[in-house]
DNA sequence: TAGAACGTTCAGGAAATCTTGAAAGCATGA
DNA sequence: TCATGCTTTCAAGATTTCCTGAACGTTCTA
């Protein structure tokens, strides 16, 4: 079944799967599906549904529904065989890309939404001046401030098109990485203008 | 028990926590540590145990797991109250050092023994050589250089002081500051070697 | 030292999430 | 048009994860 099996290639295959799965975490995907694309990645042909079933041991819907999940990502590409129903799934290879699509994912599905949410309180505490709301409205203008900045840091990410240059992979990863976690990162040093709002929170009692 | 809660105020906060429960996906936290956190915020003052059950409608005991994570992740800080046993907890607005933190959390909790079970495959597959193998090896390498990549680049973060801002403007603005990320990425390794593994990817089985 | 107040722990229940398997849907070829 | 082979869907079951509440520890007051 496994083209080119052996005892080592099994067993890192079979970790890498875990591994892969365990993963998900990081990219808000359930843990069968994360699998699934790393079981694909460990092969170098592409493969249809029921050799995804003999391969992790999962039951032709949970496989479906998996590939049907990856596929809305855009980390596997269906592939019809001519004169059959057969479709095999070809895993994307290449990381950056795979990146780029978890990204634009997460962005949309959980990101987006949180800041439209966002939007309509600031407006609606500005009325209210109660100390307490005074505090809790900085806050959220600092928060909005630094969301803001993700945004737009993973926009240029997302359209960065191609990518070649050398540093700038290496700013993807970093970006990737902050994006996942809902920030920014970059240096403060090169900075000119300081950056009041993150920076007020700390002081923020003061003001009146 | 709120100071100075309004009708806004209240309505405001209470989407707020759950927001920010739900932002806990992000980060890697059950949703009800990520609200308790978001309640903290939300308030001028730190807060007890007693108050926040309370405040989020909580049992005794989720509160206490909830802070014990809090409190390793560094996101809140436990102050005594002197002649009590009373004790309050302020959280971290510094959104700087949220950042830090929570990017600190991950890498040591799950990056870390995820690269090290990497470092094990690589060798493993290398006396192997059937074409099966070679594929996986090969990608293994390019995901192994990503990884690196985005470890160094968490470090720099993690000990670059004060991490935040610098916004995407000096990045599209200045090559040079790409560069010198990059430079900083990649510093430790292959300074002037281009990353070809990762490249590798995309030409690794053509068929097309 | 006893009692009160508060925090912590952990077994067990509740809820959310994932997986299964049967049934329905759709191309293909006779 | 029907039979075949493969995919997709979805309700129900299984599993994992999370929360509760009672019992226990610790610190402070009297």
């Amino acid at each position: 079944m496994t083209v080119g099996g052996s005892d080592g290639m099994d067993r890192v295959r079979e970790e890498f799967v875990q591994l892969w799965g365990a993963l998900g975490t990081f990219w808000g995907v359930p843990p069968t599906t994360a699998r699934v694309f790393g079981w694909l990645m460990s092969r170098s042909e592409p493969a249809d549904a029921q050799e995804i079933m003999a391969g992790l041991e999962l039951s032709r819907g949970a496989v479906s529904m998996a590939c049907r999940e990856l596929r809305e990502w855009k980390l596997i590409a269906p592939e019809r065989i001519a004169g059959s129903r057969r479709v095999v799934y070809r895993p994307e290879t290449d990381l950056e890309r795979v990146l780029r699509n978890v990204i634009q994912m997460r962005k949309r599905r959980e990101w987006d939404p949180i800041r439209e949410n966002m939007r309509d309180w600031i407006p609606a505490l500005e009325s209210d001046s109660s100390p307490e709301t005074a505090v809790f409205l900085q806050r959220l203008r600092a928060i909005d401030t630094v969301m803001g900045r993700a945004d737009e840091i993973a926009e240029f990410l997302l359209k960065g098109g191609t990518v070649t240059d050398f540093g700038l992979k290496a700013v993807l990863g970093a970006g990737a990485v902050a994006a996942r976690l809902g920030n920014i990162a970059l240096s403060r040093r090169e900075v000119t203008a300081p950056p009041e709002a993150v920076r007020d929170l700390e002081v923020e009692e003061q003001e009146s």
